[in-house]
DNA sequence: CTGAAAGCGCTTACAG
DNA sequence: CTGAAAGCGCTTACAG
């Protein structure tokens, strides 16, 4: 049977293609590409008819056609690591069951990425990973082979298949580390962590401290136990981290780790240090609901900055990271990479600040 | 001169195409094709070769090019709006200077539909437009071209230049309103709304209330606008809203109204509804610095049941949305659009819920 | 300045 | 089951 096909064969999509707008306009496909992508060398009268004829078209060139032939997608890949269990819930009278949160941190990145991304004409395409994700090289694979060069928050990939893609594209990793055929870009952790742990260790005195950590392998929360630790160590004070400490980055996650603990019998230290802010609520808010005050009783430090940081019953005492800076120049990078511009470093280090607040245990006024 | 243009001529990519994999395995590109894409019709032997050849290059196929063949991106782009100066920033002790908040409704929204995509294996092209940016039309044809289908937060387009474009791609609005042409995901502002309005009036008796809205032409705030006016002519307490009122979604935007009102000598009403949990998070922290206690002076709600509502110096008195869920409905709803399949409803609204904590007036121990 | 033509890297009928 | 070939919708030398 003969199927009725109309309108010049598209059925499917309404989109005009750049052969409807030529025959509008009388001019070859050519000429309407011209006007399109380059300004000059097309004479005005040409220029009207096809413009005239795109506007009464509602034409715009499909970006599948113009990436394959212009050997450009505009659009970079984004990637961040998401917990495993969809944040399992904690027992009883848990106040985070059926509430999901978002990681404050990738979405500030993200919008940093976004900011810079818009002034060069290019999109974000973004996709999340399980942090046990064993796909996750090929998961990765498939994004970058719909993205010009790839921003991979925290570790994503090991050393091998990550120095294996960035062959065949550019590749910043965010957060992560640098390798020989990437490039990374990172806040200074040491330095945050130790002016933090300096003001906990020296200023207050705390002789115990315990580190509720991000993920386990994640270069961030690694960097700043480190420093951590070594501070705690140079003076003496007790230190406490490990699995039984091992957060998410989650507020949830913060909070399971302080019930865990407490139900243990474990005697908690005088300061919680967390990887970063949202831990932190998490932890005050476990802490508070065993009747255990912030910060007379236990301290409790963040470390990012969001802005929530300062709404809280107890304002949090942080290490304030330049969150949007850290994406905004981690397209910068990648950009230049796409435009075959070799980047000067391989290891690109923002700056951090000590914000203190409330929770380390400060008065409200200094 | 004569170029160097050794390795096939492949210089800035380095990633193998379906060529270099039908020469390694001895077989023609489609075979490659068949054995990666329809699983059976193809013999063992020759599906090991190519399997190998594809694992020996690391070889998945170019998303421009497999679009523009299959006729299917497997993208579905999001645009969001944004306010529109870059948030400014407040006068002398200003709290959110430097400090850029995200939108947690739009992070949880997009992460609902990211979750409902990655089964379809599908990824998100995410946009920001300006919430006053006249090239908006432009701007989402553009994405549009990137993507199969469209989801749009909020009153992103008008009718006329929205219903022009779902004649060339299926789109879905978030928060929006339906058309002919496309279809709405909404949650049901006037339950939740009635529900809370109920509460402050009849409940707690109060005879004057004002409502921070965000962006101007919001369906969802005009939404809730409404509902809480015609609760409170119901009761016959007096309502304060208009444009000295007017927020953006943003904890900075909230906290600029009360500065203003405050700055003016205007009277605060004794309960203050926010169309968002952001805006009364910003509300509350102005009234803190103004000294103006809350609930007791001022009572203050908001709207979404965001994870943080809970963290809060006086917990926050909300409307729970099942965010994730209209975002995972979103992209159910484009995705059959996308199949051909035509969606039974035009207008799905998702149901909503009173959440009562602190803020409201209400004590901790009820 | 403009058009005809090649080619980007795939998928998919069409023959065999 | 497999290969040769057409075609997806553009961009870009190449002639004129």
């Amino acid at each position: 049977m003969v199927q009725a096909r109309e309108d010049s064969g598209r059925l499917g999509t309404g989109a005009p293609t750049i052969y409807d707008v030529a025959r509008v306009a009388g001019v070859s496909i050519a000429s309407v590409s011209r006007v399109l992508n380059e300004a000059r060398n097309t004479r005005p009268d040409t220029r009207d008819k096809v413009l005239q004829a795109v506007a009464e078209l509602g034409f715009a060139p499909d970006g599948a056609a113009r990436a394959l032939s212009a050997r450009l997608k505009e659009v970079v890949g984004v990637i961040e690591r998401r917990p495993s269990p969809p944040l399992t819930g904690l027992e009883d009278d848990d106040v985070f069951a059926d509430e999901a949160e978002s990681l404050q941190f990738h979405d500030m990145i993200n919008r940093g990425i976004e900011m810079s991304a818009q002034m060069r004409g290019f999109d974000l395409l973004i996709r999340s990973v399980d942090i046990a994700d064993h796909q996750a090289d090929y998961r990765t694979l498939a994004l970058a082979r719909k993205s010009d060069g790839l921003i991979l928050h925290d570790r994503l990939l090991d050393d091998d298949p990550l120095v294996r893609l960035a062959g065949q594209i550019p590749i910043v990793t965010l957060a992560g580390v640098a390798t020989p055929a990437t490039v990374n870009v990172r806040s200074d952790n040491a330095s945050g962590m130790g002016e933090l742990a300096r003001h906990l260790l020296r200023d207050h005195g705390y002789r115990s401290i315990g580190y509720v950590s991000g993920y386990a392998d994640s270069p961030d929360s690694r960097a700043r136990h480190d420093t951590l630790a070594a501070e705690a160590a140079a003076t003496g004070a007790s230190f406490a981290s490990g699995p039984d400490w091992q957060g998410n980055y989650y507020a949830a996650g913060g909070a399971q780790v302080i019930d865990r603990l407490l139900a243990a019998g474990t005697a908690l230290p005088r300061a919680i240090v967390c990887a970063n802010d949202q831990t932190a609520l998490g932890v005050m808010g476990a802490l508070r609901r065993h009747g255990i005050d912030v910060p007379t009783r236990v301290a409790v430090t963040g470390f990012d900055d969001i802005a929530m940081a300062r709404h809280l019953r107890c304002q949090l005492t942080t290490v304030r990271q330049q969150i949007r800076e850290l994406g905004a120049t981690a397209f910068e990078v990648v950009y230049s990479m796409i435009s075959h511009v070799v980047p000067p470093e391989r290891d690109i280090v923002l700056p951090t600040r000590l914000v203190i607040r409330e929770s380390c245990g400060c008065g409200t006024e200094v």
